[in-house]
DNA sequence: ATAATAGTGTCTTTCAGACAGTATAGT
DNA sequence: ACTATACTGTCTGAAAGACACTATTAT
């Protein structure tokens, strides 16, 4: 910053302001950082010739304490005041998964007055992908109730109504939640008005079942970005292994979107992200594949 | 969320815990807002045929006091207690910009612990974007010292490193802010590392010219974020006025990307976000042209 | 042999980019 | 008549989508 000699109306200098100044003055907000972690796994093969299906799962943490005891919520915590939000979203990955150095990006930042009814609380949301073979067991036994959850979120429901200036689209998505032992689901509006040349955009929950705090509308938001940023980035490639097939990455593609995708069309797009090795799987029960890795000198065009 | 009746480890229910609730155990940061506010305004004429030319602009604010005394902020400001992000945006425009009811978006939360000598401040920012026909003229008169500056922000440095596992990319954008009494500029680096599969981006000032705290970062990735949504979204109509020819709807679009586009091509594109009317446009010193309105019915392919 | 996946070739349609051309008010 | 802008038509090549075809292993 410099020195900075100016005078100001009290009759300070920077540094005696600095050192007068107190901070305690406002009543302040608590800051917390809440994180989606997702990974996709495999499930059961269903016979020795078929590939496994590819699930999409979010770490989530059962309540301990009011509020929302018993419920469950995503993984985060206070920020403290001698670390930044990025260094307080990774210290909480890294809590949680063990993991270090992995992919993780700032989301939105959820202010509504009432979100915590414990206290006005202020949530910077990171969401982070994680290579599931990486992914130290002991997370999902930690002392804490840490539980991987498939995840879907499904559009159902979407209505369109024209106005005089303009026109409103309202969706309804079912998001659901669920391991072994639970089921956990909710309802999540998004309205967009559109009045004149102003777009706004709302979200909502209409209902949650077993999900605390706002954190429906949190998972949505983030699975949306996910949803719109695996078609012009590489951030699926954090979801996958060293090497892997295209097959599987194709998967990683279809699970996330919720599509299915045509292979040649698939193959042609993903071309240039990917780099082929000279290993193939074994032990399939059909032709065995090629593997590939992540092309780390592939550059989006629109950069 | 419902009565939760469960009992917790010290042996109290939801509303017994809520009531012996203690927020100020833990020491809390200040959350402020910071908004980008954009406009585009035209120049004088340089003769009585041409065109004028457009220039995109930011509402930025002088300081009166430390820290930062004498050089130019975005506007913002502290948080209430009971008002959310979103209303602490909308309330700061409004106090700028005497607006309601505009254009507003989040942006990006920054929370690097030092960004602000007072105290730890994490701040939330928003991009906004005005039609200037709209503009209050008061509001760059008020009591404080509030004023449009030139804005341009340019790529002038690029650099590829290759290393073992990937490669990384340095950026160096210039920032310009000008008007009639001040010129303001700085330099913010970018710095994108792919490692493996791990894709991290950083942004840094590295000169600084009468742009108080970090704000010259913010500025580079509004309008980082400003060039990538015109190109797939509508947000471009909040800059323009109830009617506008389709050389000035192209014109603002030139102005933020920084490029010329061809006429032919920026026609087709934008065909299905307009509507004709049947005005046009008179005493230009050159064949008239039709004015068009936005097509509120207008809906993004990709939602 | 067969089931299931691996992998390729190519047709069509769509769209972005480039450029050339015609049209028209105001001085 | 001339200038500057308004507006349109069309060629090209790249990319997205759809589909059909061949290849290869473990059982």
């Amino acid at each position: 910053m410099g020195e900075n000699k100016m005078i100001n109306k009290q009759g300070l200098t920077e540094e005696q302001f600095l050192t007068t100044y107190d901070a305690s003055k406002y009543e302040r907000p608590s800051v917390t950082v809440d994180m989606l972690i997702f990974t996709v796994t495999e499930e059961e093969k269903k016979n020795y010739r078929k590939l496994p299906e590819k699930v999409l799962k979010l770490l989530m943490i059962k309540r301990g304490d009011h509020p929302y005891m018993g419920q469950w919520a995503l993984p985060g915590g206070f920020v403290q005041m001698n670390e930044s939000l990025d260094e307080a979203a990774g210290r909480e990955l890294k809590e949680e998964t063990n993991i270090d150095d992995i992919y993780m990006e700032q989301l939105y930042t959820w202010g509504d007055v009432a979100r915590d009814p414990r206290t006005r609380v202020i949530s910077a949301s990171y969401m982070s992908l994680v290579d599931s073979s990486t992914l130290d067991i002991k997370a999902s036994d930690d002392a804490d109730d840490a539980k991987w959850f498939t995840v879907s979120c499904k559009l159902y429901q979407e209505q369109k109504t024209v106005t005089e200036k303009g026109h409103i689209l309202q969706r309804l998505f079912k998001l659901s939640l669920s391991n072994e032992e639970d089921i956990l689901s909710a309802i999540v509006k998004t309205v967009k008005t559109v009045e004149g040349k102003v777009t706004k955009i709302q979200r909502e929950i209409i209902e949650s079942n077993g999900i605390a705090f706002d954190h429906a509308k949190i998972i949505e938001y983030g699975i949306d970005r996910l949803r719109s940023k695996i078609e012009y980035t590489d951030i699926a490639f954090n979801l996958m292994p060293e090497l892997f097939t295209l097959t599987e990455l194709q998967q990683v593609y279809e699970v996330i979107l919720d599509t299915e995708l045509l292979k040649a069309n698939f193959r042609r797009k993903t071309a240039d992200m990917v780099t082929e090795t000279n290993e193939y799987t074994k032990d399939a029960g059909h032709r065995p594949s090629k593997l590939f890795k992540f092309n780390p000198n592939w550059t989006n065009i629109s950069e």
